[in-house]
DNA sequence: TAAGTTCTTATTGTCAACAATATATAGATT
DNA sequence: AATCTATATATTGTTGACAATAAGAACTTA
């Protein structure tokens, strides 16, 4: 019994649980990435507990899985404060991303069945499609990562995708919300998933890593260029 | 101002905080690394929250942080179990761990200073002085890990250095317990941290990476060979 | 006797009040 | 006027009681 492909749309509406706390959980994520609540901005328990309508108890819980997310930061006795995405932070984001994403093509490359293989490469096909129909228009960037995360899910280690896909993937989103002035139209993400596919179906696993881990460096290197500089322009950011 | 020197001895008692719920956190944490709360075995709140003399708020936080450790699954309206370490999940923490401590590596090649590499040194020097006045004897783990931490932390990362020593450590420290009785007196570990330095003196992060890297993949294939057997005898783990 | 069903019990989820701590304000002192 | 101190306020931490759900026991039926 194959699970059907699952698109980032299921990761978002992923409800884990029916509970009020698991609720909350996700109210208060997309209010975080959204930036409904602005970054550096304080979380004032009564405030929120009365603006979503529970008791602080779930809320609290809310925001200690908000915290396990790194998109909270919490001190004892003082509270908690929306995490502020400074450049450095984004970098060692993508440090980390290159290591485990890197590590993840190579073990697809390893482990992914040729049912996935075809799967992926369909996505890809849409994922191409849409920017033929569209051209010049910015990237779909949640196709993008439909990309990034049946790789993740190919390689076959849990812990990896509920690292990436679960912790990681929400941090990305909310700077990809912030820097979605930078629209990303390169087709050079194209080309460089084309050639990760080509490296999982050959089974080189050295080869789909090295691919992945330039792919998402590449990316590292066009944030640091566009946002070091004080007028950041319509750089390409590469859309990973 | 300089931080001096973090132990591992201080790692672990890092009392993040004197509230109820971090102090539970810390208990609840080594009662389950030491195995007094046996794998797979369920956490009933309100035992526990008369064993720890607390409230069932303080504890459930507790246990929320566990999660994120992952030294604790938790399943709506059923409750929270302690994991347990089945062989492939080992595997795929080992294979996190060749990504994110090679990464560590090759950054902590880049950004160590000098100083901070003189204290590596020392770290290596106290450990196999160890060794030679205990020939024979099983390794200080500890002391194992200590070095690892030092290159983490030089890497200069917050992200990998809180993946690494805040969460993934911990499901380290439980494995270890649970196998303690492969006692690891090798001092293949020794030369290979001789040479992970020298890479890191040298200022070669592409060698750095590929030695790390290579050194937990080796205590990977000692535990797939020690742990896949029934009767699994003394067989060196690699002790990383 | 075995399978299914209802009822009981235990456990988790939620709430609102209370206690402890930190922040903000106002006053005193140099 | 600026800084320190003491008080007042707001916010977090904690508790015990209540509600909702799931697991288990007893009963019924084939």
């Amino acid at each position: 019994m194959t699970k059907p492909s699952e698109t980032i749309a299921e990761i978002k509406n992923q409800v884990d649980d029916k509970t009020l706390s698991g609720q909350t959980t996700l109210a208060l994520r997309e209010a975080i990435i959204k930036g409904d609540i602005a970054p550096g901005e304080k979380l004032n328990e009564p405030k929120l507990a009365e603006q979503f309508q529970v008791s602080r108890g779930p809320l609290r819980e809310a925001i200690r899985r908000l915290v396990a997310m790194r998109l909270v930061k919490h001190v004892p006795h003082v509270g908690a404060t929306v995490v502020t995405l400074e450049l450095k932070s984004i970098l060692e984001l993508y440090d980390v991303r290159e290591a485990l994403e890197g590590k993840a093509a190579a073990l697809a490359a390893e482990n992914m069945s040729q049912q996935d293989i075809e799967k992926l490469r369909a996505v890809l096909e849409l994922h191409r499609q849409h920017s033929e129909d569209n051209p010049g228009q910015y990237m779909q960037t949640d196709g993008d990562f439909d990309f990034h995360y049946q790789i993740i899910k190919g390689s076959g280690n849990q812990l990896l995708t509920d690292q990436l896909c679960d912790e990681l993937y929400h941090l990305i989103r909310m700077f990809r919300f912030q820097t979605s002035r930078f629209k990303s139209r390169s087709n050079r993400a194209l080309i460089e998933h084309e050639q990760l596919i080509y490296a999982i179906e050959q089974r080189d696993p050295q080869l789909a890593e090295m691919l992945m881990r330039k792919h998402i460096a590449r990316a590292k290197t066009a944030i640091k260029q566009a946002l070091s500089n004080t007028e950041p322009a319509y750089t390409d950011l590469g859309s990973v």
